[in-house]
DNA sequence: GTCAGTGCAAACTTTTTGCAACTAC
DNA sequence: GTAGTTGCAAAAAGTTTGCACTGAC
């Protein structure tokens, strides 16, 4: 599916769900929405809002941004992670699953798949609970941060036999 | 392992962790290990500022606070957590492996052991990473926010009705 | 004695809220 | 026409920072 299809498709959903939910279909909102979905991995609040500024895209304030971005969420296309301080945003729809390595050091989150650790994830019996979606965040060290602290600790090695 | 032992290891953790890295053993770091450790389940910074005021424990300002749970995560003592707006923080030593199930309308977090789940993302090979720890959350509606989206729905279609 | 660590308050950042103006319906 | 939305600015909430003081080493 290229990604004018994608957007196509992801309208209709989401007047789907904004009719079924009795709010309006704003301009606004349908900017929104197209933006995101022009972006790939992650997105925050404030690179959305430049996104559109500089573009010469709709203008909207922060303030329909994270209405919408609820919205949104509820539709079931756009889903939310909390790496680091700010909240992070991607589109859902039309997306491998994936998940998330995150460096402990530097920051840097990158993308994974893995086939049986999906499965192994979705066939879990949930103990009255209706699973909506999930997120495996992996926490560790990635291979430039090691490399740096080697470095690191080899520079203090040989200080200390100075 | 009963909760003095394991007190009682971690302040040694946390001894050998601040003179690896040339830091201060302040009576501060020990009160906030101590109360950490009394603590089951989740807690945020207020929670933890709270726990510490009330109790004849020592009392310690907020800014210490960070500076010390952030010496605890680097020790391994303690990790973090990003659910809702407030970072979540729990003691992470002699604790079982769990998983994390959050309500996405009411915010109830609840935590499950799943051994094959566990050995699933353990066993995953990553490329070029190393592993430190994970974590894992599903999101979804809990039993009780089911039964009341049930009832809330029934309640409008009677309404339709009349 | 020295400097890392602490407490306090101010600053900063991200997100939420109140309200007047606007517009989808 | 009217109520849901928007933009703006103010407020709130969480976290970080600057600085003088303290106390671990």
């Amino acid at each position: 599916m290229d990604t004018q299809q994608v957007k196509d498709t992801v309208k209709q959903i989401f007047t789907e769900y904004l009719n079924a939910n009795g709010h309006r279909k704003t301009p606004e909102r349908y900017a929104i929405l197209d933006t995101i979905y022009s972006i790939d991995g992650h997105f925050d609040i404030d690179t959305l809002y430049s996104l559109m500024m500089d573009q010469e895209k709709f203008r909207v304030s922060r303030a329909t941004l994270y209405n919408t971005i609820i919205l949104l969420m509820n539709a079931r296309l756009v889903i939310k992670h909390q790496f680091g301080n700010t909240s992070q945003y991607e589109k859902s729809y039309n997306r491998d699953t994936h998940h998330h390595q995150i460096c402990t050091q530097c920051g840097k989150v990158t993308e994974f798949q893995n086939e049986s650790l999906q499965s192994a994830i979705e066939s879990t019996k949930l103990n009255r609970f209706q699973l909506s979606h999930y997120s495996l965040y992996i926490y560790g060290l990635c291979s430039r941060c090691v490399r740096a602290n080697k470095k690191k600790k080899l520079n203090n090695t040989n200080k200390k036999e100075k």
